[in-house]
DNA sequence: GCTCTTATTATGTCTATTCATATAGTTGCC
DNA sequence: GGCAACTATATGAATAGACATAATAAGAGC
């Protein structure tokens, strides 16, 4: 091959600043000699280097030029999949049960986790999640009936409310966060652990165009982690 | 401006996704159209969707064209700052104290951990970060010292292992995970918690050229959580 | 010395064109 | 029908050239 690639650049960028050629804060020469170094056109090395701003390991700004990052804030990226695709990945057997089904209106933690200033009338779901045999993951969902009052009538006996939502309503905000819990009776009753036991949640809030949609709270088994490598 | 920006061809994309207009699994027109729509070249809206795509909400494939994705495996980007600017950013004074520093041999977790396969030597520091009084954050690190030789000396008394290894030396490899423990005597007395609190904790292992160079446990105080938006 | 203005410059983006590459569809053979 | 070979096509990527923009550096005026 003897065009030069965008991908190469970011290699031979990247090796360098692994191997501390170019060390923290240093400045690297200018696109346009880059481009004339490697023989290609200053698009393909801008393309390069702009990659690799966006990951985090070098830092660019007009005129100043472009340097490694000092301090690298580097943004870790984590699938967020959907459960069922989850398991099936682990090479598990997907298993589904809905635990409780009932409607009410947001009570007040929920209506400010919904950013809701008044009280919403919601459908409220817990649901269990298996790998194999073993419960996986439990979820606790609340949807907003002002939003999707088609959720009343739906049937998740069989099916989790997440592939319904999914076709049902698209959305335009998301607000995910993780954090450690730790087991009460219901919980240690379902996901068969002790009461106690600390366990991995994640919470996620969706609106879409301002109304909010659904609050969903997971909770993972015992002893599962969440990785990810770069 | 009378130029169409790659920018305004996202949002607009993505608000078409967002309220419905594209649904789940539909196929977009192709970039050439696009083009000649938004009065635009091919390349403009080429890296519009490019972005979208890698953002998880469009998928492609060469010649079967651009379609909205089913599932969103969207991807949730998390920020990994160093702490000391992860506390100044929440307006808190940052404090360090350093609690426990031995030297010794890496027990069978930690070769696990590391990748080793022979037991290799090992400087091990537990510190504590602060954010104005209150503990934040307890950082137990191992640094292997046949990789990093240098760290045997350094002062580690008034200042973190982190800002002193990013001086010392790249890294090319990096693992990250997230998961729940619970407070045994230590974390509970160092965090002011109560013994079996739930704890957030990450961990971190970093590889230079394959060599393992660091393994660092971050237990973080009752009740924090990691969050993200998009 | 100090502030304001101006020029310079590196990155940011867009265009138009070209070629590369994966792959869905079609064709043709058995 | 089933399978291999071929073709058409949408995206992927590179090039050269142009202009935009932010920010530094230099200069003018006080």
């Amino acid at each position: 091959m003897t065009q030069t690639s965008y991908r190469q650049i970011k290699d031979d960028v990247r090796s360098k600043v692994a191997n501390g050629t170019w060390g923290l804060g240093q400045e690297l020469p200018k696109e346009q000699d880059m481009a004339t170094d490697y023989g290609c056109a200053r698009a393909t090395v801008n393309r390069a280097l702009r990659e690799l701003a966006e990951e985090g390991i070098l830092e660019r700004k007009r005129k100043s030029g472009t340097r490694v990052r000092q301090a690298p804030v580097r943004q870790a990226r984590f699938d967020i999949p959907l459960v069922r695709r989850e398991i099936e990945a682990l090479g598990e057997r997907y298993g589904y049960r809905l635990l409780h089904r009932e409607e009410g209106v947001t009570p007040g933690w929920l209506s400010a986790r919904m950013r809701l200033e008044t009280p919403a009338p919601v459908l409220h779901l817990r649901c269990l999640h298996f790998a194999g045999d073993a419960p996986y993951q439990v979820e606790e969902r609340w949807i907003n009936l002002d939003t999707l009052p088609g959720a009343a009538t739906a049937d998740f006996t069989s099916s989790g409310p997440n592939e319904w939502l999914i076709a049902a309503i698209p959305f335009s905000d998301v607000e995910i966060s993780f954090s450690a819990t730790s087991a009460d009776a219901d919980l240690a009753r379902d996901l068969s652990c002790a009461v106690g036991d600390p366990l991995f949640q994640g919470e996620r809030s969706t609106w879409f165009n301002g109304k909010p949609v659904t609050y969903v709270r997971m909770v993972f088994r015992r002893g599962h982690r969440m990785t990810t490598r770069y």
